[in-house]
DNA sequence: ATGGTTGTCCCATCCCAGGA
DNA sequence: TCCTGGGATGGGACAACCAT
């Protein structure tokens, strides 16, 4: 049972936005094609386990787990009553190769690789059940995705912890004779009580090198068509309604400015005053939660981004969006 | 045609920052 | 410390107009 959703991460969801308002630079492309495609991986996980079927087991995914000091990101953690399996999840293509302790990519030595970091989030696990004095086994794999992958390696070790994409539908099989009872509850409730912020974000945009303003949600044109309820997109025709086009923003502005509160001002200056100060008060209200009085307020978006809501909100809007 | 939501305008009040 | 200006808040009234 999959007992919480994937989503986006913040990393993510800031290249997008950016990318809606700014040429990307090539780090920037990098990073999104990157962390793009390590979701597409993760996703595809999903589905697999998903076909496979993961009734017997609880699946806990995308977490940082805070043991001791440190913060650890786990992409899947499989939970039954007597074990925990950790899965680190891997999108590569390409060459790899494990020879003398030292993992090459077409031939290029690597500095850090996915073993590594399954073995360190091994270890928080056991550290986190040490600490709680509970009993379960440990182990995990490394899950590599990409079709276009090959690895050669003669360690039997790296094998033993590695599952190919074509392995996989074996590997969550074998997960099938597990049993979920009261233990594995209380695995579940061990490892959520370890729950951690993502620590690792700290990107803001520029606010001087984007683009400001509102923009098509389907064709991404910010050559909009202004009506008294609603936008019309004078590229591809599309309608959405000032509060699609607020509750976008609101989203972006999460991601783009993560540690920053969002307040009427910074939306008004980044949509560039394209919707009234009334208006843009009303969804803000509507939308977020508010703290601070005065020109103290600030607003912190109610959902974790604008697609979550968005297709709850579309049904009973009162003014609807019309996609072409 | 109708109902309901939003835009716009107005007004009173609250709150904060900065100056006296 | 107190005063004051300006932004934020929030309520009301009315018009506009989309969806049904």
């Amino acid at each position: 049972m999959f007992l919480n959703r994937r989503l986006m991460s913040p990393e993510l969801l800031y290249y997008k936005a950016l990318g809606k308002r700014t040429e990307l630079n090539f780090e920037e492309k990098r990073n999104l094609y990157n962390i793009e495609k390590g979701f597409e991986g993760e996703c595809l996980y999903d589905q697999v386990f998903d076909e496979t079927g993961h009734d017997s087991v609880y699946v806990l995914r995308d977490l940082y787990l805070k043991t001791g000091k440190s913060v650890t990101q786990f992409d899947s953690i499989i939970i039954s009553d007597e074990r925990v399996a950790v899965n680190e999840i891997e999108n590569y293509s390409g060459d790899y190769h494990f020879e003398n302790n030292s993992w090459f990519r077409n031939g290029r030595q690597l500095k850090d690789n996915a073993h590594n970091q399954l073995s360190r989030a091994k270890g928080k696990i056991i550290q986190l059940r040490d600490e709680s004095k509970m009993k379960f086994y440990v182990d995990g794999a490394v899950i590599f995705m990409g079709d276009d992958f090959r690895l050669t390696t003669e360690s039997e070790h790296v094998w033993s912890e590695t599952v190919m994409r074509n392995q996989l539908r074996n590997y969550f099989r074998k997960f099938r004779d597990e049993r979920l009872g009261g233990s594995a509850k209380d695995i579940v409730h061990l490892v959520k009580s370890a729950i951690a912020e993502n620590p690792y974000f700290e990107e803001a945009a520029d606010l001087g090198r984007i683009k400001r303003g509102l923009y098509c949600g389907e064709c991404e044109s910010f050559e909009l068509i202004k009506k008294r309820f609603q936008f019309k997109c004078s590229a591809c025709g599309t309608v959405e309604s000032n509060e699609t086009h607020l509750l976008r923003t609101m989203s972006d502005h999460k991601y783009l400015f993560y540690k920053q509160p969002i307040t009427k001002q910074s939306i008004l200056r980044l949509i560039d005053n394209q919707i009234s100060e009334d208006g843009v008060y009303r969804f803000l209200k509507k939308h977020c939660h508010s703290e601070g009085n005065g020109r103290k307020t600030t607003y912190t978006f109610k959902y974790y981004d604008w697609l979550e809501t968005i297709a709850e909100i579309r049904e009973n809007q009162r003014y609807k969006d019309k996609i072409q």
